[in-house]
DNA sequence: GAGATCCTTCCGCTGGGCGAAAGTCCAGTG
DNA sequence: CACTGGACTTTCGCCCAGCGGAAGGATCTC
């Protein structure tokens, strides 16, 4: 207990918790004024709180100084129950579709308005491959999240369809063509992008089902989806199916 | 802070840590007072972080009243660079073997006296496996460790060559015996357990080399190495080398 | 119904935590 | 090589955030 703050109110463990909050996927290395300045807490501060995240292992000081997280947090953050049950039971069917496909595999779920990747095994083929393991993309411009939109509740297709940012120069922006492809989705229980999220890739996913609910998307990410589509799409609904059936 | 305490000089950051560090992957689920017991603090003072941390979504609360770790701590670990460019470059050699094994494959790393274990790629077979990707397991009974073990430095050798543990009753507890197999494991480059580690389990893993360095070790858990013994070393091998090549 | 255990709330006490200011260090620039 | 700017480190008077024993409520078990 701090007297004498420029923040009553706000405790230390808010603080160590903005400053653990500093990093992300874009900001994994952070100089101490950096982690300051996006944890919103005075640089002296900073300084005591990050020594003492340091001493205990949760963070890490690089010989160049910058900060990154450390391994204590790691081995924390791993016991963290997500969607640990559909990523247990999913990860065999995954494996299989790798090994079949020899393309980036994904199994996300929604979140909020987003996608969050549970599992990415990555493909050999050099096709860019921007999502990783606790990334969160968003909807409308990649497979999964596509099956994961058209899908969700009609406040969050209303929520993503008024703001469609675009990514590349192929990123669907008009709500009306999105709204069309969602219905297509529905239908054909199949989504597929082509380079919508990156350049030179493109995607196709598929509905993970558990007692008619979408819990889940897999899907693929490859250079052309004109070689074999109907290949994907057939291994994917076989693996979702037995994922499903294996969720009881 | 506080004053008023009966641990003068121990701080709100070290209580943060001591109480997210109660969680383990045999504690995943702890309540109020187990957390209070096994971090050290009493309970209104447990009480009173634990909520603060709830509220940041560093824990989470069950309905059944047990506390587990959060979202927040899943992103934030996932953010930690453990030996990621290890990982990285290893991923796709363990999909190859993974797919041709159809195995239980591992990538682990010596961590002080134990295996920490970075990848785990679980096989179809219903072979008993107790590794999880950022646990730790003794080094003499498991393929990994043994591989692991016999280029450690002289000293943890020592150390761990004189607390040899029991976990099965096939686990080598004699120094002199796992002395040579150890001996074995330089010479051959390879080394295997007999349901040393768990019934129903052997294994079998060969090193990553560096720089002439074993930075690593590749292994699989079969439920008998005496059916295509030579195959899995085989694999294992091109994809250690291919992993060492990588790494530059 | 009693007992044990867990969890929640209270509140007087007090020293841990606060951050502006000053100083040190280092990289970059002219 | 000297200077500048930014990052980092240290100081220390101030003060209220945090402390936890005690008490009470809730729940489970026998």
């Amino acid at each position: 207990m701090a007297g004498n703050t420029s923040a009553p109110g706000v405790t230390v463990t808010s603080r160590v918790l903005a400053l653990l909050g500093a990093f992300d996927e874009h900001h994994r290395a952070l100089t101490l004024t950096d982690l300051a300045r996006r944890a919103g807490v005075p640089v002296p501060t900073a300084h005591r709180l990050v020594a003492e995240l340091v001493a205990g292992g949760a963070l890490a000081r690089r010989p160049s100084g910058e900060y990154v997280v450390g391994r204590r947090l790691w081995d924390v953050g791993l016991l963290a129950p997500v969607e640990i049950g559909l990523r247990r039971v999913a990860e065999p069917f995954l494996h299989d579709i790798h090994a079949a496909t020899r393309a980036t595999v994904h199994l996300a779920v929604r979140d909020g308005s987003e996608v969050l990747y549970l599992e990415r095994m990555r493909g050999r083929a050099s096709v860019p491959v921007v999502s990783q393991i606790g990334s969160t993309l968003p909807m409308h411009c990649t497979g999964v999240g596509k099956v994961l939109l058209a899908h969700a509740p009609d406040e969050v297709q209303r929520q993503v369809l008024q703001s469609l940012q675009r990514v590349t120069r192929y990123t669907v922006t008009q709500p009306g063509l999105l709204q069309q492809q969602l219905e297509g989705v529905r239908r054909d229980g199949v989504a597929t992008t082509s380079e919508e999220m990156t350049l030179g890739a493109c995607s196709v996913a598929v509905p993970v089902m558990r007692d008619d609910e979408v819990v889940a998307a897999i899907g693929v990410v490859v250079r052309s989806l004109k070689r074999d589509r109907a290949g994907l799409v057939a291994a994917l609904q076989v693996a979702a199916q037995g994922i499903g059936r294996s969720l009881g």
